[in-house]
DNA sequence: CCCCAACTACTACACTTGTAGTTATCAACT
DNA sequence: AGTTGATAACTACAAGTGTAGTAGTTGGGG
């Protein structure tokens, strides 16, 4: 499934908070990024036509008159496509790289590092 | 920057092979993949100009009537923007969880795992 | 029971993207 | 020097995307 920029910000909001309407989303958004530029009502609700259309999300309800959706598809179902790309494109399709990267770039606590070596060395035994 | 993903997989190739012609790229995608399906030369070109247009290459050259190109923004400069929106996107924003996930999916071997261990402990000392 | 704010459904539109055709030009071979 | 095949430059076009307007309908408050 290809989902565009703005499709996935609104799916990760799904997955955060559903079942959930299109204005309850147009509210999460409209706080995510109140420092940021807002959209309009009626361009979210678009979205998550085009999101049901996909097969992204369904209805699973009302509430007065607005339609409840929840979501079919699952984070980790995207990020299984996704995640192949994203190594290919930045770490030359390898993970060893990819792992080093973050290690080394990003922020990680000493209770991180110990569960992060825990898991490597678990990893080793499986092996 | 923002570029598309065959704009993204045409720079893969200047990174790999540049300086290089819109014939050479043509010529290593359709090796890529020849399992694949194969695009005309013309649709490479577009894709180069397009690049040239928003300033991802430059020409720095010629090879008889070809142009020859080099790449201007580079791979980390890219990937430092896509990586904070693919953690985010994929892994809640937690960079843990993100390397979590590819230590137990992805495949390592000891060298790889000894490799990973050794960088997370010079982080701890870092710290 | 009736009205209206809110919500849906539909439409619009410019920009991007993938894909490639058409036309012009020239480097190099004969 | 003339021809030609490769290449550039420009154009085209449908599908997707971000963004939002308009028109139509209705649940629920008064």
């Amino acid at each position: 499934m290809k989902l565009s920029d703005f499709e996935m910000d609104v799916m990760q909001l799904f997955w955060q908070h559903e079942p959930c309407t299109a204005s309850q989303i147009h509210q999460l958004l409209s706080e995510a990024k109140k420092n940021n530029k807002q959209v309009a009502y009626n361009t979210v609700k678009t979205i998550v036509d085009r999101l049901e259309k996909k097969g992204a999300v369904e209805r699973c309800g009302q509430q007065g008159r607005a339609i409840v959706y929840q979501s079919i598809v699952t984070q980790s179902a995207l990020s299984e496509e996704a995640v192949p790309t994203f190594m290919q494109r930045f770490f030359k399709g390898s993970s060893r790289n990819l792992i080093a990267h973050f290690i080394k770039e990003e922020r990680l606590n000493d209770e991180d590092i110990a569960y992060l070596q825990n898991l490597l060395n678990s990893k080793k035994k499986d092996m």
